[in-house]
DNA sequence: ATTAATTTTCAATAAGTTTTGAAAATTCAA
DNA sequence: TTGAATTTTCAAAACTTATTGAAAATTAAT
């Protein structure tokens, strides 16, 4: 048995590995608010060395083409994956950024203009609610949205040297302050 | 009627910034793979001076008791809200920790040990696949797991950095990094 | 022990989200 | 142009997750 597995077993293996990652990454993208299929199809692109058509992920996702071009759209949109024409070729394919930095940057980037910037916006209108600021129902809700506002402020400082900061750049100093 | 305002103006603002502020954070949970219930319930505990009851919870959110209940227990799972016992008192309280980088500390660490811990884990075996590195597909799975996995693992090492340093000392550390 | 207050559980249901697939729209080669 | 290939749309269906509420369990005062 073992000793009959040599080509075989390698393709196995490697069918086996983007199977669980694929599954795992759908898994961990709906913990992230990210939904399972797109994170998925991100998957199956991040591994893939080729830009892939719809048609041939459908195939080995096994979903449909409305649910394929629907969530390839949403990739595009969050600066993901890049639609790619290839000479010759009538299909559109569709290939996913690698380089890891990027990705995250770029979710880090979109995700702070969708929710953080906003929600940021909101606290500050909050906070100057008029009242009395004796009154411990009034103090405890400016102390709050204040406190929140603040550590959010930081962090979206902390995010823009980040996106902003090239890649080397930003490791290099990373790896330095944490040694 | 602009003149006729006094207290109930002030009343009327504070209530209409709480539900705002426990609406947008409920609906900022949702963003973030936490429940619309369980964001609420913590929105409002985190503006509440004083600890409150399972029936205040219900009445100020209009959900039912099961409700309340089952997400009461997640927060406090998640180290997020207390159990206070108030003597002379037979109902049981609710009370949120207010300091927002404990709060944001607390959430980090049980994402960490629920989420990155175990994909952390899951990427280790993945990158070990059997296969001719020479072979496109074989090292283009293992390039983006690695990847993925260092980029991880870098984050992972921040994160407990952040996690272990006491508060004044990140907060400081944080402050003299980004001017 | 009894009883009333309170909390917990969980099956049923409601609400929300994702997926399908077929029809409509678009694209492009001949 | 025409028509075949391809992509897009979207209403309906499937699936997933959250919520209710009443019954069961627990708690604590008498």
């Amino acid at each position: 048995m073992t000793y009959l597995c040599g080509i075989k077993q390698v393709i196995m293996k490697l069918s086996e590995a983007k199977a669980q990652f694929i599954s795992s990454w759908g898994a961990f993208g709906t913990h992230w608010g990210i939904n399972r299929t797109m994170a998925q199809i991100h998957a199956l692109l991040l591994i893939s060395p080729d830009p892939l058509t719809q048609d041939d992920i459908m195939e080995q996702l096994n979903i449909s083409r409305g649910n394929v071009n629907m969530n390839t759209r949403d990739l595009v949109d969050w600066g993901l994956v890049d639609r790619v024409l290839i000479p010759g070729e009538r299909k559109e394919f569709f290939s996913a950024e690698k380089d890891i930095w990027k990705v995250a940057t770029q979710i880090i980037k979109e995700r702070k203009k969708r929710e953080l910037d906003p929600m940021l916006k909101l606290l500050g209108q909050l906070e100057k609610i008029e009242g009395d600021k004796k009154e411990k129902h009034v103090k405890q809700f400016v102390d709050t949205v204040s406190g929140i506002r603040k550590f959010g402020g930081q962090a979206d400082k902390m995010l823009d040297v980040m996106i902003k900061a090239d890649e080397s750049w930003f490791l290099g100093s990373l790896l330095r302050f944490f040694k």
